[in-house]
DNA sequence: GATAAGAGGGTTTTT
DNA sequence: CCCTCTTATC
């Protein structure tokens, strides 16, 4: 871009000739509280960097003189690159650019005995969280079964989102856990991170807003330090995040946030689609701008996403419009398409070429992304793609840091430099097998309890008494005397990635590895030494223990290739391409039945904002899928099509049913054309679609295993017409030769030979 | 205390 | 279906 080498404040002018003057000066117009309401697709963004831009352009501030926050590190990530190519050298030292958590856990480094903590404390995982809660309930003699540790952990999770310590809990709340229990148990929860010198992600904001309201000098250093701040998804935040902003904001007033109601998709996580609304009363005199130009996608593309969000109550409404400099020539632009397809695999099969095709006419992977709404639905392309050999990258999706092994040389890690990190201890003490079991551990607990102590301080004492003997004893006493050996590397400067094949190598770790011939045991030396790898990336333990502990982000690797990406919708906010996916829209996979039956017509609306994202990270190229049997976590179900379907608007959608499945309009037939074509035909009044949802769960639709690969069949046995033309992956094209009871017999052209290709199983 | 087999429970999205 | 946690047995 030619911008980037023009004097700063003349270049940011051309990124934002889509506003008016009023908008434009609004966004370089320094002083006091902004809120731009954006659209998807409208620069939102680079309205952001612009300003970010401006003001260290013009220097109104240095880079270390603002704040910009995002949710997502993705998305601190780009928009650090942005920043440096408009403002080049300029821009370095951009110190205080990254996520909520991320920010925060570096100013609670800093002032950390302000809340009872070391500077070196962990921070714990959702997977921690819930061990410590287990603890809890247990020692509290609370029915784990009844009252699981996973909910009490998102109990204080879903507390802490709303910025509410112990104390603050309403007291009809109090009592959602074990017959009023829960209070008690947050408070034990509290207490025992001081002890373990650790916090959780609710923590490192809950800390910042206690320690800025209660130091109130403290807070005006910030004020002075945060000139200009700057918030991204602002629509997302949670009462902590607000709360933390506006303490923050306080000083300059300097605060530009940048949003759309219509994104909000982290209900679940605590965001406040509230906050958005009420920015005005929150900060007076601000000043509001409407985006409403879309520069991203075709007019197919946004009129079906407009469409499906307009059933959403509760919004503040916007029209986006196309931008008649859009890249894409309007005339040409292709219709959303719409297909119907047999199964998952028929799904990921036609996905997969259409890939293909797309590649041979000269485009490249990276142009297209598939969405899904729950990663699981992610292995059916991943094994497609492996077959054809189509380069493809999983974003998110199993996550690397939380592999066993690499949690357990995590754990490794952070009880030598944090000692009083039980939870690692417990993770590692007998692991690899020292002879440390249950009993033993059991023993030093409740001693660690009764003193108050961590358990890694308290052990060498309880080894001097007879109170743990023979192998156990051994045992720990070679566990203790390695792991001060190695705090003794790491303190005379040992390399971080030496200490870490240090440790892994005289734990025993490596060699337990080595030993296993189980198949995973390769893979986890591998990941092992990708661990290693990946260390050497930073220049300190503790800048890659925060690091990890933050960011436990795996897409480091493979960026910039030639790859289609795989990712939730959750993931791909932000995010943007040629050509999307958007498969699995079927009843209760999308929107999910779980978080319909959760939180009722808000979790559906939400449901409905993810489809609004879906629809609109696509610039040409949408493609909509769904099928009539799934495999949902082993079993094989038959499912409706999803409501969303009902809601794309006629004129800009295409149903195509290239696969000659009859639940879907005009399916049996092998129809093309468009959805109005079909008429009366669609919203579920087809034959078979009506029968497919009366038959909804009746039919055990599952194929015999040699003909897994069926790709055209349709909702029920009674419904196949004879010669109809199919084609399977295995035998090639076919024709129907009887569909006698539940069996459906096909004579393949090319061997020539009648095969039974699917049996329908009623159930008892 | 270690190991193997069995029962039971939970299956979304993320910092 | 997969993973974890529990139980039984050595």
């Amino acid at each position: 871009m030619a911008a980037a080498k023009a004097p700063a404040s003349a270049g940011n002018e051309t990124y934002l000739e889509g506003l008016n003057p009023e908008q434009r000066e609004a966004v370089l117009t320094t002083e006091g509280p902004l809120l731009v309401l954006a659209g998807a697709g409208t620069g939102k963004t680079r309205v952001l960097t612009t300003r970010l831009a401006h003001i260290i352009g013009t220097r109104l501030a240095w880079p270390s003189q603002t704040l910009t926050v995002t949710f997502t590190n993705k998305a601190a990530r780009e928009m650090r690159e942005r920043a440096l190519s408009m403002l080049g050298e300029a821009g370095e030292g951009l110190r205080w650019l990254g996520t909520f958590h991320s920010i925060s856990a570096q100013i609670l480094r800093k002032h950390a005995e302000l809340a009872g903590l070391k500077s070196t404390f962990t921070i714990l995982d959702t997977d921690d969280q819930v061990r410590l809660c287990k603890q809890i309930i247990l020692a509290e003699n609370i029915d784990p079964k009844r009252w699981t540790p996973r909910f009490l952990a998102s109990l204080i999770d879903g507390w802490k989102n709303r910025a509410l310590t112990p104390g603050k809990v309403p007291p009809e709340e109090a009592h959602q856990f074990a017959d009023g229990k829960g209070i008690t148990c947050y408070q034990i929860y509290q207490n025992r991170l001081k002890v373990l010198n650790a916090c959780d992600f609710g923590d490192l904001l809950i800390h910042n807003i206690t320690i800025f309201q209660n130091n109130p000098d403290l807070l005006k250093e910030y004020h002075d330090k945060f000139r200009y701040i700057l918030v991204d998804e602002y629509q997302d935040t949670n009462v902590a995040q607000y709360l933390w902003l506006r303490l923050l904001a306080q000083g300059s007033q300097n605060i530009c946030c940048v949003g759309d109601d219509d994104q909000s998709i982290y209900g679940w996580r605590g965001a406040e689609v509230d906050n958005i609304l009420r920015f005005e009363k929150d900060f007076p005199g601000a000043k509001v701008i409407r985006l409403e130009k879309n520069y991203r996608s075709t007019k197919h593309i946004l009129a079906a996403a407009s469409a499906v969000i307009a059933n959403n109550k509760g919004r503040l409404g916007k029209t986006l419009y196309v931008g008649d400099d859009n890249a894409i020539d309007e005339i040409d632009a292709a219709k959303v398409k719409v297909r119907g397809l047999w199964d998952g695999e028929a799904e990921s099969r036609l996905i997969a070429d259409d890939i293909e095709s797309w590649v041979s006419k000269g485009g490249k992977h990276d142009d297209c992304a598939v969405l899904v709404r729950a990663s699981w639905q992610m292995r059916a392309f991943e094994e497609r793609f492996i077959m054809l050999g189509i380069p493809y990258r999983v974003i998110g999706g199993p996550r690397f840091f939380e592999r066993a092994e690499i949690r357990d040389a995590l754990a490794y890690l952070r009880l030598v430099r944090s000692p009083d990190d039980d939870l690692a201890f417990e993770r590692v003490v007998n692991q690899p097998k020292r002879g440390v079991g249950n009993t033993s551990l059991i023993k030093l607990q409740s001693y660690a309890r009764q003193d108050g102590r961590s358990l890694f301080t308290l052990t060498p004492m309880v080894l001097q008494t007879d109170e743990i003997k023979g192998g156990a004893k051994r045992g720990l006493t070679q566990f203790i005397d390695h792991v001060n050996l190695w705090r003794d590397k790491l303190a005379n400067g040992m390399p971080h990635t030496e200490l870490a094949e240090t440790i892994l190598e005289e734990s025993g770790y490596t060699d337990m590895l080595q030993k296993d011939r189980s198949p995973q045991a390769q893979t986890r030396l591998d990941n092992l030494k990708e661990l290693v790898r990946a260390m050497g990336e930073f220049d300190s333990l503790a800048g890659f223990l925060e690091h990890i502990e933050l960011v436990m982000d795996t897409s480091a690797g493979g960026a910039g290739e030639d790859q289609v990406q795989i990712l939730t919708l959750h993931a791909a906010k932000g995010l943007e391409w040629p050509v999307v996916f958007l498969p699995g829209w079927e009843e209760e996979v999308f929107p999910s039945k779980r978080s319909m039956d959760e939180s009722g017509l808000k979790g559906l609306e939400e449901e409905r904002r993810l489809a609004y994202v879906g629809i609109t990270r696509a610039r040409q190229q949408a493609y909509i899928s769904f099928v009539a049997n799934r495999q949902i976590y082993g079993r094989w179900q038959s499912v409706l099509p999803s409501r969303f379907v009902d809601e794309l608007p006629h004129d800009h959608v295409e149903a195509v049913s290239e696969t000659g499945y009859s639940g879907m309009p005009g399916g049996d037939t092998g129809f093309t054309g468009s959805v109005e074509d079909l008429g009366e035909r669609s919203n579920y009044k087809s034959p078979g679609w009506k029968r497919l949802k009366e038959n909804a769960g009746r039919f055990d639709t599952r194929p015999p295993k040699d003909a897994t690969n069926l790709s055209a069949t349709s909702g029920g046995p009674e419904t196949f017409r004879k010669g109809q033309r199919i084609f399977h992956d295995k035998f090639g094209y076919g024709r129907i030769a009887h569909s006698e009871g539940n069996k459906l017999t096909v004579d393949f052209e090319k061997s020539g030979r009648k095969k039974v290709i699917a049996t329908f199983v009623q159930p008892a």
